[in-house]
DNA sequence: CGGCGGATTGAAGGGAATCAATGCTTGTGG
DNA sequence: CCACAAGCATTGATTCCCTTCAATCCGCCG
């Protein structure tokens, strides 16, 4: 594998901590599910700016976003999220959020726990905190990506690289992994995440049909080839090791 | 405050936790200072792409950044970080970087601490634990907000908001914080770092010394205006309580 | 001196934004 | 059951920010 390619694969584990960081993952996921179930209507933010002392999440069903309002009225949605991920571990340390947690268009499932709580777990379980630590420099790694591929790839490369990167999450969380599947997203929350415009991502994803790669229908995706999907997405191309990763770090599913 | 300005706040870190993790920070930094101080001269990469169990790192002198190359061989700068700043804390939980590590122009002081100890130091000591946490999460606002910052604003403001970070991160790290400082970067690096090219940093900049709003010259910004660099980094304006965070996050200088 | 990396500037072109209008679904209420 | 509104998707025309290509200049160093 080239050098250069290092921001396009997931990053690998020591291998030393990877099977108690598995186990503990599951551990962690059981003290979530512990919790009650909780449901937030589309529209209905989960953890808003106001709230004080907001709560760590999983998710169990839907798509979740962080997005951040700009002075002039423009958003910026900093991460996706999907069943089986985390999100806000942030509050582990903040008093406040510093973005807010909204669901996308389905009504979306999920635990809460509160900070103190997760505190207390990691401080009983050494794993569990490798754990949280394992998924802190995850996401940051996310938001990298995410940066590098805002800051430097057009966005048709851009457009590529989100939907490959969710198709190849998908199996990873126990979701269905066929070339088709779902992506509870309209245009403009695509284009808040990819730092566009509406109306480009509108003309992006015509292309993108004509040239007969990958089909958005409503919110249902099709990817008709994926191989130059791939190709589409080179700059930082996709996964070189999936099945290291999927080694490391597959979870029993929430569902 | 403005709900709509959190991206642009530092994050603010639960009361209960911060003086435990100021003092946390210090000890940190001291399992840094009993390493003996490494240097790497310009040019020569602190951390490769090649390194097996890649240290973490304490900066001492001169400036670091994160990067990575891309397919096309354009490259992304991800991180730029300041004496007394951690770097490569990913590598806790990584076998290999995802990013190399780089000096920036001048001569690099460093301190390395293996992954290995700091974790057993993170066992033995739940509040350096916690401050390591706090440096992941922190590390993922400045990386969001990086993203948010490409993919929502204009060149101008996007380097208004970088030299404003950078000259408020000074004194944090205990130094200079006058209104002239060195910033030991080229125009092509702060053009990798903001997602544009060199060409066009520098038409900006231009454009920003004619407006008498800061000055760049050789490498020792000169800020002219500083209200005005703040007008022109709204949209994520800048820091709104620095007290607070000084209060929570300062620490001793390592000079 | 010559070479080199960085900075500067001009001219031309393109990708994406903006402005604006029109369909298409869906849900709501009369 | 239809009318209507609202939100999302689609498309065209125009503008402009930024890139690309190219040339020059400057300070530095062997």
């Amino acid at each position: 594998m080239d050098v250069e390619t290092t921001l396009s694969e997931r990053p690998r584990y020591a291998a030393a901590i990877a099977d108690d960081v598995l186990r503990a993952g599951n551990r962690l996921r059981h003290a979530f599910l512990q919790k009650p179930m909780r449901f937030a209507p589309p529209d209905e933010p989960i953890v808003r700016l106001t709230d004080s002392e907001p709560p760590v999440i999983l998710i169990h069903s839907g798509f979740v976003f962080r997005c951040c309002v700009l002075g002039d009225g423009r958003r910026a949605i900093l991460n996706i999220a999907m069943p089986g991920d985390f999100i806000g571990l942030d509050h582990l340390v903040l008093h406040r959020a510093t973005e807010e947690i909204i669901g996308a268009a389905n009504r979306v499932g999920y635990y809460a726990l509160p900070p103190s709580e997760l505190w207390s777990l990691m401080a009983r379980d050494q794993a569990i905190n490798r754990k949280v630590v394992t998924l802190l420099a995850e996401m940051r790694w996310r938001s990298d990506r995410l940066a590098a591929s805002i800051g430097r790839l057009d966005a048709r490369a851009r457009i590529c690289v989100m939907l490959l990167d969710i198709y190849e999450r998908l199996p990873r969380n126990g979701l269905n992994s066929g070339l088709t599947f779902n992506l509870p997203l309209t245009q403009e929350q695509i284009a808040d995440h990819l730092g566009l415009t509406l109306v480009h991502v509108n003309r992006t994803l015509r292309r993108l049909r004509e040239q007969r790669i990958v089909l958005i229908e409503r919110q249902t995706v099709i990817i008709l080839d994926l191989d130059r999907l791939r190709e589409c997405a080179e700059g930082l191309p996709q996964v070189a090791e999936l099945v290291e990763v999927c080694r490391n770090d597959r979870h029993i599913p929430v569902l």
